[in-house]
DNA sequence: GTCTGGCACTCAGTGTTCCCGAGTGCCAAG
DNA sequence: CTTGGCACTCGGGAACACTGAGTGCCAGAC
């Protein structure tokens, strides 16, 4: 039924589109690849190809051009994730290498993945889920306000400005300080909720309010920053392709935290690469586009995620090699500091 | 020579070519406004007005367009900035105030000019420069490493890892905190590096080189950072317009920090508003758009500057009106934190 | 049964021509 | 200085034909 021949077609159909941007006929394919029979024989394969869905034809009297479940099954069965070249590996490693805290590791990253892939890249910061407390960190302000800064063991800081409804010293500060501390040092963030819970009750009554306010704001600012973080690089590299929908769409989706998100989806695996052709992604308005992604981590533990968006018609194997490749990278970085 | 009616002309111009986006005819022109003489004694004032050089037509039997120049001309002489209205600041004003911290309201700032103005919206981080120290904290990671977090009066927080040549013990870095936090507290960001200088002096010699390292990364921090940090947002807005330049460019050039910072300019009169017309602007590449730009600050010092970037043909009045009003929200936010 | 060459057919894209109309510049009269 | 009249220009759209890449199908060869 599908023999060897017709995923050859399909194949080189897909990566002559690919690097053509044009519909593929079936003389230009014997041309191109040295399939060994003739036109004739191609569209007789093209024809079942199209029967079952994989390729399509814009309109008569033109080539072919895959559909998305075609590219699934290139992606699926055809193709090998291309692996970067060592002197791109080496690249990639110095300029990560150079980043000094974690605002600067995404920003980088984030820039690399775009450049390399002449692509948009989205890069989640990691998240604080699997993040444990390093230090937490009270800081006068005035009499009535403090700011609160939280350390995670990412390297992560988080901060609030803390109002009061009375006046502290430094003296009940550095107390506070210590409790906090004691009782949060190296507790993973999702468990800082039960561990801070009884932490009123073991003060003396009068630092009881201060302490109220202040676990307040604390368990808020976890809760607030469950939107985790997304920022993205290389729209320009949007400009040339062009979509069958529009590209208002594609910006617009990409200014939206809550659907980049969702566009990054989810893997349990740590190493897995996810793509998403056309159709197959959750937010209409994105049809047209894939995504590759990968999850990045320090160690076993899964962080986040960060991957590229494309035109469907993109080369896969390079991009996941890129995507794969950078991923591996910011996991040492990140393991390493 | 310019006389008033020719002003009105090109006032009307302006105003037409901004609503239609077409080149605007004589007829047109007296049917739109009630100018009360014939087409063909406005044909004279176009004739004049475009050998002075503030209109051109695209190619002969079309109407007239505004030049730059003649932009210029309308945005100096020909318009008000248009306030918002009381519903319009009443949402700027709610929006704002939910700000968390300085990320929250750079990043709240952004979109809302984006969305109100339906263009770019730039803004640039306050700068480090007129800040002073509020706090300095040094947190131990592990034995030979350490994070140094620098916090500054309008809410910014400087992190850096310091790895270290020696093992420290909690005593030792309490001790370096406290010197830090004495001799920093409240100085100025630019006077940082007069004041560090002679305090490894006043260490036992044994605390020496410790402190020399994590002065060094205090000081680089500081350099580092003159490169100030910038946000864009609303690049969706750019799809509609249609540039002469290519939307590559512009978009391209938004993801240049660089670029960003020198087109925003400076001004040392903190609610000035700065127009840079088309080719007035410094970036080839950015011809065809414009930017208008405001700075913001707490109190009477400026700490740094956000404004529109869109096409040359934007509505000047509005944006103006709307740059200038959120500039002065935002600058109540940071003063009142 | 599979492949191949041949052939008629389709149709997007391109180039040509033609025409229309908005808009202009100029001029002579008010 | 303003106005109506008039001839002129030229971009843009419609109509049209042509070309060529590509297809489907069929009969014959292997």
């Amino acid at each position: 039924m599908v023999d060897d021949r017709k995923l050859a077609v399909l194949r080189a159909i897909v990566e002559d589109y690919v690097s053509t941007n044009e519909p593929v006929g079936s003389k230009a394919l014997v041309e191109r690849h040295n399939l060994g029979v003739s036109p004739a024989t191609i569209r007789n394969d093209m024809a079942v190809l199209e029967e079952q869905g994989y390729i399509a034809q814009p309109h008569t009297s033109a080539g072919r051009v895959p559909t998305d479940k075609g590219y699934r099954l290139f992606v699926d069965r055809l193709s090998q994730v291309k692996p970067l070249s060592s002197a791109e590996r080496k690249a990639i490693e110095t300029f990560l290498a150079g980043a000094v805290d974690i605002d600067d590791v995404v920003m980088r990253t984030v820039r690399l993945l775009a450049q390399l892939t002449r692509q948009v890249a989205v890069v989640q910061y990691p998240t604080l889920t699997n993040s444990t407390v390093r230090h937490v960190e009270l800081v006068p302000l005035s009499e009535r306000r403090l700011m609160f800064v939280l350390i995670t063991n990412t390297g992560r800081v988080e901060q609030r400005v803390v109002e009061l409804h009375e006046t502290v010293d430094e003296a009940r500060v550095a107390h506070l300080r210590a409790m906090l501390n004691s009782s949060l040092d190296g507790c993973g963030l999702t468990s800082v909720p039960d561990k801070v819970v009884d932490l009123p009750a073991r003060l003396a009554a009068e630092d009881r309010p201060l302490a109220a306010t202040i676990l307040s704001v604390l368990l808020e600012s976890l809760v607030d920053r469950h939107d985790e973080k997304i920022v993205f690089a290389g729209a320009a590299n949007l400009a040339g392709a062009d979509f069958t929908v529009g590209l208002r769409d594609v910006l617009e989706a990409l200014e939206e935290q809550v659907v980049l998100m969702r566009l990054l989806g989810e893997t349990s695996d740590l190493s897995a690469l996810t793509v998403r052709i056309g159709s197959e992604n959750p937010y209409t308005g994105l049809q047209g586009t894939s995504i590759v992604a990968a999850g990045y981590g320090s160690g076993d533990k899964q962080l986040a995620r960060l991957g590229v968006l494309g035109p469907t018609r993109m080369d896969y194997p390079v991009t996941m090699g890129a995507v794969r490749a950078v991923a591996r990278y910011v996991s040492q970085i990140l393991a390493a500091s």
